[in-house]
DNA sequence: TTGCTAAGTAAATCGTGATTTACTTGCGAG
DNA sequence: CTCGCAAGTAAATCACGATTTACTTAGCAA
């Protein structure tokens, strides 16, 4: 949120996790597109012509910012009878606390340059550990249904901010939002 | 899907009606930072500086592409019993029966400069009359609701393409759409 | 038929942003 | 102390796309 420079030393460690939480945070509220190196690395205090050296590319940059977004914000950490509680929590907490990748999850698929990398990240990381947890035959179902409710409540309250999803969650929204994805959970 | 040209005379009105229609194209398939005028002036068989004479920027063409399909593809239509139905009907389409506002809906609040007009034109067009069709009390929240789920799943079947929300719908998924979205209505 | 105007076109302009290049500077090993 | 290399920088390059400009042409009205 806050412009962050600090006076210190050379370090190239310390630069690139620097940018790269930059780069979170840009990917975070501003579309792949729009999102510009320039910003990061201004944010990061530090030159743009860096991102080529550490990372290759905006491109790459972008890959590795949502990777590491969606291994912090691991969604199958909760017991199964609290999920859709644990989960709702998760999605309705103020925009401070970023561990949440969906939005960059939204901006990325919006863009074709960065559909497939996003796509990849969400198998790997979300969807295949999600199937497992969940266990049985139409687990895979399940884990994408979990996901659609989940991305179409973020698009609403971040990206599309319409009443009453916006700002301050309504609690009867937080609420059928807990319910809905415990259901899917406990179905049948 | 497939490009257009035929031998036609001069008329401003045809033109535009063709321009539209390749933006309304083109934006539902295409991020709108991707999509560029002279791919849709190229469909519509028209000088990309046209877009200019009759709808002043890219912009407001795609204000106007994006109003005339949220007109074209009204919710509200259906009787109550039947409206879990009616939208999973609507929404699981095969992707040439162009009627469906969503892409572009996701794609413009995934975009700075048109997510202000996506939240007008969505408030305008889909909520106001989806909540004065549910009515009562909580009709805002139960509105929002239909739209997350549908906005979620369709970005998981067009936008994010995982299985088993990809090309064909799984049986088991759109029945699971057609009771989310009932059960929104029915509720209490 | 002529000429005026709306329709249409080709090419210049202009800005933006990623990437590359050629450089400068700080730091630690010897 | 100083030298070499890694870290960092400023500016050039390059590509792309929206918008503007100055122009050409078709068709209708008189």
């Amino acid at each position: 949120m806050s412009d962050t420079f600090e006076i210190r030393k050379r370090n190239a460690e310390r630069t690139r996790e620097t940018i790269l939480a930059a780069a979170q945070d840009v990917f975070s509220t501003t579309p792949y597109g729009e999102a510009s190196l320039k910003e990061i690395t201004r944010r990061a205090g530090a030159n743009s012509a860096l991102v080529s050296r550490y990372f290759g590319s905006k491109e790459k940059l972008f890959e590795e910012a949502l990777g590491a977004a969606l291994d912090a914000g691991m969604l199958t950490a909760a017991p199964r009878e609290g999920f859709g509680e644990a989960i709702a929590e998760l999605f309705t907490a103020p925009p401070g606390s970023r561990i949440n990748p969906l939005p960059m999850l939204i901006f990325a698929a919006a863009n074709k340059e960065t559909q497939a990398i996003a796509v990849a990240l969400l198998h790997e990381k979300v969807m295949q550990p999600l199937e497992t947890w969940i266990g049985g035959d139409d687990a895979a179902a399940r884990a994408a249904e979990i996901m659609a409710v989940s991305t179409g409540f973020f698009t609403f309250q971040l990206i599309l901010p319409l009443r009453p999803f916006q700002g301050k969650i309504d609690k009867s929204v937080r609420l059928w939002l807990a319910v809905s994805l415990q259901a899917i959970i406990d179905r049948e």
